[in-house]
DNA sequence: TGTACATCAGTGAACGCGCGTTCACTGATGTAC
DNA sequence: TGTACATCAGTGAACGCGCGTTCACTGATGTAC
């Protein structure tokens, strides 16, 4: 049965990520994975495992990178998508929502990943969310939405909205896809919680001692 | 040598949590425990886990449990801290830190629990910081510092203060206890996301539509 | 207070199984001349 | 363009090991009378 090898270079790759994502989504713990296991889902012989990876570690950092595709894709439709500061948050937050419920693997190795036994995975995860908020500022700037904070400070508030938006991820991943109400119960307290913030960031300068 | 056996009542039960947490501590992840692993670090029989335990799940619900005390203890003290609204942040972050730092591996526990395997534990650590959070909101209540709030309002910022805390965990597990600045540097930057928060709530009111 | 018995929490041996990893192999694709 | 060879990505068999779990056991403690 050893027909049809060698499809398209990446091919089993691609599969067996694909496979780990897939038993993550099921409700597995990324640490709890085995390389058995993982071929096993990816319909291939364990040892197919090793031409394409050290060690589920190792699988674990080159989905890190995959999981970064994502979430540039999510910003650029974020930014795309109209940039009246009016319904900015309430856009973008929905945005996020509907990412998430169409990459949940992802973003749920992305919620383990942050306490995760790898420590090379866990800054993995750390620097997309620096990037992301330093992008965040970019935009702000450009915008001039937040003119009177200083860099740091704009870092600061930048920081404090990622966080913000990823703790609602783990309340989103926390209840089933198809629930409506919950999933948009989360997206209006998410929308407040990052309104509660900018409303801190306002009026934070003045309020310095 | 079956000497000594049934020293206090629940000793091997104390043990054997505290091997799971001590495996926790030393960088492994909840969710990749063994019994075999847990009751060899808790210089036990493999058998005798099945006297105190249905399964590692049953475990982790357990520790939850001890978890609760462990927050309980630190929300006394910080209230028994002083509470004039002046240095109260500074000096509840300080607290924070410091009850992180002397149970560092309950904490870790707690940090992979929310996006861990187990529904139940993830419940139960929701539950335990939805429980802070009305706790906090009882104190800004009787404290006379959000009069402009009604509950709901009251209850969203006192959320949003026990997640940024929350998240500022995961930042203080992933650096050295030993590392001083580190520890301070992050210490600073929670102070100073609580401080903004609590600008945005007490704008809140007047700032809705 | 003493005795008989139930319960409880420990022990060690044993089981079958799935694990990670190695090895030698095979055949398709890429490359040099 | 054709041929010879290297490389690459797949395969299946095999290994030794540690795993979760069961079982029958033992002796200390608690309880009834």
């Amino acid at each position: 049965m050893a027909e049809r090898q060698r499809r398209k270079p990446g091919e089993t790759r691609e599969k067996l990520m694909q496979a780990a994502l897939t038993l993550v989504g099921k409700g597995r713990h990324f640490a709890s994975l085995g390389i058995r296991e993982v071929t096993r889902q990816a319909g291939v012989v364990p040892t197919s495992f090793y031409r394409h990876f050290r060690n589920m570690d190792d699988l674990g950092l080159q989905l890190v990178d995959e999981l970064g595709l994502v979430l540039r894709r999510m910003m650029r439709e974020a930014r795309a998508n109209g940039l009246q500061a009016d319904k900015l948050i309430d856009e973008s937050v929905a945005i996020f929502v509907a990412h998430v419920q169409a990459n949940r693997s992802f973003f749920l190795f992305m919620a383990q990943g942050l306490a995760g036994e790898s420590r090379a995975v866990r800054e993995a995860i750390r620097g997309e969310m620096r990037f992301f908020a330093s992008e965040l500022g970019n935009d702000l700037r450009r915008l001039q939405l937040m003119p009177h904070l200083n860099d740091a400070d704009l870092a600061l508030a930048c920081d404090l909205v990622v966080r913000t938006v990823a703790f609602s991820l783990t309340d989103l991943l926390g209840v089933s896809p198809d629930d409506d109400y919950q999933v948009g119960e989360i997206r209006r307290r998410t929308t407040r919680f990052l309104q509660m913030v900018l409303v801190g960031a306002s009026h934070w300068q003045s309020d310095r001692a």
